[in-house]
DNA sequence: CTGATTTAATTCGCTTGCTCATCATTCTCT
DNA sequence: AGAGAATGATGAGCAAGCGAATTAAATCAG
């Protein structure tokens, strides 16, 4: 049977909606959106990442970063500085704001996960978030190859 | 071990991204995005639907069809008629224009889904699927739990 | 029947994504 | 050293989400 005829529709779709509209809520005293709030996150793991760093780690496009970088600024929750050794780079630096956060990010988190993988044993969560993982790398190994601009042949 | 812990990342949201922007290119000389052409497979299954009754199938707003369905009149695809029996209502219907689109839709949806569900068995595919939907139905029923105004308790 | 409430669609403003184009800087290669 | 290519960030413009507010029409309560 076609996977097609179980009526997928946008389901990735949806269920990454959700998520983020639940993770909103829970930020939104904060005035931090789960996109935000996941930049700052990645960050913390390795402040001063440079724009395009940190785009290659949420795969995303580095003017999408330059947006995003933009309203955390604007917000005071981290801050450019251009590279001392390329004057093109810009590194993004967590500001001191940046500090109970965390914890709460967590917190929404695992709100989020619960309440998606509820109903489900350990065993099943592994393997659908394996199933997951094997998805994303399938469909972003095709774009790459898709994307790939062709070369002349000679 | 806490699921946050396998570091989900925004994954169903990468996941989703990467189908949209797989499907949009092969849809793309078509002038139409993947949302547009789930709208109008919507449409094929029931035409002359209200524009709320669309937002609901889709689990969208209605705002957001509004801006849809615009877009699909500008191309053509459909046409807006005032419901006779009440006029804040309008029906969406489809044009001649839609005709052979929907089995290159198929196709697409196909190609997507064997990139995504590559490496996986039968059962594995059935497995995840319904994780999947196990997954946008708490979700949902969480954020109508969240949403709903909670009424003066006398 | 009239006034109040609900409903359908839209407008506005915001966020996050995309592509294509531009600018400045750096690197590479001869 | 200097020309050309590659790289880092950004701008403009579009699509698709969201919430809040608005308008017009329909329905409900009294």
């Amino acid at each position: 049977m076609k996977i097609r005829e179980r009526k997928l529709g946008l389901l990735f779709s949806d269920i990454a909606r959700f998520r983020g509209i639940m993770f909103d809520q829970m930020l939104a005293e904060d005035g931090l959106t789960h996109v935000q709030a996941f930049a700052l996150n990645h960050l913390h793991n390795r402040n001063g990442l440079t724009q395009t760093e940190l785009a290659e780690r949420m795969d995303v496009g580095t003017v999408t970063v330059s947006g995003l970088v933009d309203r955390l600024e604007a917000k005071g929750w981290v801050e450019r500085r251009i590279d001392e050794k390329d004057q093109r780079a810009k590194r993004i630096w967590l500001t001191s704001k940046v500090g109970g956060i965390r914890q709460k990010m967590f917190d929404g988190i695992d709100q989020v996960n619960d309440v998606a993988f509820e109903g489900l044993s350990d065993d099943e969560v592994d393997q659908f978030i394996d199933m997951l993982k094997n998805a994303k790398v399938k469909l972003s190994d095709k774009l790459e190859d898709m994307g790939r601009k062709t070369l002349p042949p000679d």
